[in-house]
DNA sequence: TTGCTAAGGTGTATCCACTACACTATGTTC
DNA sequence: GAACATAGTGTAGTGGATACACCTTAGCAA
């Protein structure tokens, strides 16, 4: 391999791509979103929300900006999940595609289809159309990086907007681990942490005594337990 | 963007590297497997090894070649790590470079200088030389993840080879985690988890009385505990 | 052959974190 | 003011992790 001249004389570069696989909790079940391809291949086939890298961009940079453009969120809690890069996954031409989890916070506006894609929506995850690519498999990836860091990690609020009861936190974990979990437990566990604090508000919400709004002490950050 | 013409048409690609950081025990100690490089940039200085992805090879395959044509180490565990792709870590091109954490068992012969690597060399992780690139980051990012995961999979048993005693596989988690451990606790903890099994046979080493020989139930395979 | 050396191998009591479990409090609505 | 619905609270028991000391068995040297 010569020196002076850049590698990519030498040999074809693949392309490079994020994909961004997005939880949100909403009406009671874990959610996924979906953009629904405007070009080919899989045209009009729903996938991931991602694209190619620019040359002069930043891996994380690259996701926010096609999250953004293809499903107008932004914002969002966002760590980079695994790479995908099986010879074939792309018929086009071989991409190698770094994968991303992101958690968008309840109550998140709703999206909006943009760029190339025809359509945006969220998909109840034990109900996903077929999927584009090798996008099942990020997917998965994704699920079991998301519930295996429950507890060790506070990532799970991450789906709370930022003033929040602990009972919607349980009813976050309880979807998450699909089980029900004891209320005086949970509590008990989720003040021990000494992430969250009290607001000192209440909310009212329905027929009945109003609860104590909590917030995280460390906003914006998702901390390791143990 | 066109759907006839690929995409590397219209826009300019990355290059697609892997690295791989090695960690071995040797003499007590964690050791990391460096190369140093024979071609610029960063000639003469120390570096993981690794390399350019061939454009039909997979991630993981490319990973696996490199180290086995750069250092001589073959067959080792090898799981995806982390990818890198800061804008400027290369000084020749944009490259994205997809990391992976190998760990070679005690005993593996010693290690070769190939291709275009000068020299192949364990260094101990306390005392590693000036590295190339952002190598640093990804050894730091290797480490932690390393350690992170002793408590809840059997990936530290990757450090022994096939038949090991139980003092040996205290000695390795003593090193990894930096603390002396005591030995009933450890050899109660160790049995319960059932991977591995007595093979019956004894290694006398030392004047001393010879240790019980064990391997793993499941060898060529890291478990999560829980 | 004896005894010194050095690692191999074993059990029990304690502590702490997790689990199971039921009732009162306080708003809203009719 | 009664019915409703979620908020909010404490204790006893259990099981897994921790702390801790002595005997066993081979090599080696005197």
């Amino acid at each position: 391999m010569s020196q002076a001249k850049p590698h990519c004389y030498t040999h074809p570069h693949p392309a490079v791509t994020t994909d961004i696989a997005v939880f949100a909790i909403r009406d009671d079940a874990l959610h996924l979103l979906l953009i629904r391809r405007g070009n080919p291949p899989f045209e009009g086939a729903w996938a991931l929300p991602g694209g190619f890298l620019d040359i002069d961009e930043d891996l994380e940079t690259c996701a926010a900006r096609e999250l953004a453009e293809e499903t107008g969120l932004s914002g969002l809690y966002l760590e980079q999940l695994c790479t995908f890069g099986a010879v074939g996954r792309d018929p086009r031409e071989r991409v190698i595609s770094v994968a991303y989890l992101a958690l968008a916070p309840a109550g998140e506006r709703s999206v909006q289809a943009g760029d190339d894609a025809a359509d945006a929506r969220w998909f109840r995850l034990d109900a996903l159309p077929a999927l584009a690519f090798d996008h099942a498999e990020i997917i998965a990836t994704a699920q079991r990086r998301l519930v295996g860091k429950l507890d060790y990690s506070t990532i799970a609020f991450q789906f709370l907007p930022e003033t929040f009861t602990l009972g919607e936190l349980q009813r976050v974990y309880e979807i998450l681990v699909d089980a029900e979990i004891d209320k005086r437990n949970f509590r008990k566990w989720a003040l021990a942490l000494e992430q969250i604090e009290a607001t000192g508000e209440t909310r009212r919400h329905g027929n009945h005594r109003p609860a104590r709004l909590y917030r995280l002490t460390d906003r914006e950050r998702v901390t390791y337990l143990k």
